[in-house]
DNA sequence: GTCAAAATACCCCTAAGTAGGTATTTCCAT
DNA sequence: ATGGAAATACCTACTTAGGGGTATTTTGAC
């Protein structure tokens, strides 16, 4: 029986080369192909899927979030996350989440054709990312709540302490509070190097 | 005669990807793969090459800086931007350069081979993109000049105007008057949305 | 029920950024 | 050589962020 994949990824001409590249073998069989994590959600009520190849960085719902669903609603699906980089914060939360398997979108073709294959029979498949997951206690130092992400994303948007705090129905303070606790966990130092990293680690 | 392309783009599995797409087309031959800019010129200097593929964001040296050199040392040689995002900033600066095509990456992989083969021929192929290139007046106010853009990398180091003002061997007030013009000229208003826009748009 | 983490909120103070000016020099292109 | 853009520098003023506290309430796990 052939290998039913899901592919969610918003840039087509991604999504038709990994299309190409799993259709080389015969057992893998692309059922459908999404832009976002709402999709994916979508999708997977209605079809059959085994395995869900993931980009991390989408819009109107990211990876992460994403495959924390899945795994909550559909708990033998596999899912393998697909990045562009290597991403030391979200690898506790990875593994905690259960994501069968990451990739970094600098692996080959073939590299991601293994690990569907490996990921398929129950195994795991996690490529330049072992070196992380053994000190845990580092990395849990770096985890940010949710409210500390919805604080990162306003930030993002462009919005101000005091706007954010408006659309958060918080007070000024308790905005200052959560980015100044932020900052401190991630060792950063203002808001330039707080988007940066944000960016760069599929936050926003 | 087959068309000689040589792709580039720091991201394998993308490679990969484009490798099959294009290879589905029997008169395009992939001559090289290659992952950054300076690899880019490196494999020129050596070999024949009709198109080159270049992705904007790579290590090194970027895709518009690569284009630059291309077009300035190779002028038969023709080039074709493929970019994650649409870079409304450089729309001006790429039909200067000459470029001949560019695509977003959520083009499929079709018009990528239609691209290439319009190209070839001597037209150009921008999609999306046509919207943007009738009104250059207000393009022109958008460009940023390149000490401007010093500073805006500098910024996104995390580095305080201060230590900007060290490292480039000028006055606080003159990185204050830089950063001011820059949002103004961008129509932003804070350096979050600065760094934002300054990675959506290839500046970093 | 208890404990810890998270979310909330306030205080202080200093540093930095935002926004409006003006003005000079340097450099490139017509 | 002359105009215009760019880079430089300074002024005032106001706002926001950054960093140090402390403290309460809510929430969820065990």
């Amino acid at each position: 029986m052939s290998v039913k994949i899901l592919l969610a990824d918003d840039h087509q001409i991604v999504v038709d080369g990994l299309k190409l590249i799993l259709s080389s073998n015969e057992h893998f069989e692309i059922v459908g192909e999404v832009e976002n994590g709402q999709e994916v959600l979508d999708f997977l009520e209605n079809q059959k899927v085994h395995i869900v190849v993931l980009d991390i960085n989408m819009p109107v719902m990211d990876g992460i979030t994403c495959a924390k669903k899945i795994k909550s609603l559909y708990k033998h699906v596999k899912v393998i996350i697909l990045t562009m980089y290597a991403q030391k914060s979200f690898i506790e939360e990875i593994i905690q989440i259960g994501i069968d398997g990451c990739l970094l979108k600098n692996n080959t073709g073939k590299e991601l054709a293994d690990a569907i294959d490996r990921v398929h029979s129950g195994r795991s498949y996690y490529d330049q990312i072992q070196s992380f997951s053994s000190d845990n206690e580092e990395v849990k130092q770096h985890k940010l709540s949710e409210r500390e992400l919805d604080i990162i994303k306003c930030q993002a948007e462009g919005l101000t302490s005091s706007q954010i705090a408006d659309k958060l129905f918080i007070s000024l303070h308790t905005v200052k509070t959560h980015r100044k606790n932020i900052l401190k966990k991630l060792d950063l130092h203002n808001s330039s190097e707080l988007i940066q990293y944000a960016l760069n680690n599929g936050i926003i």
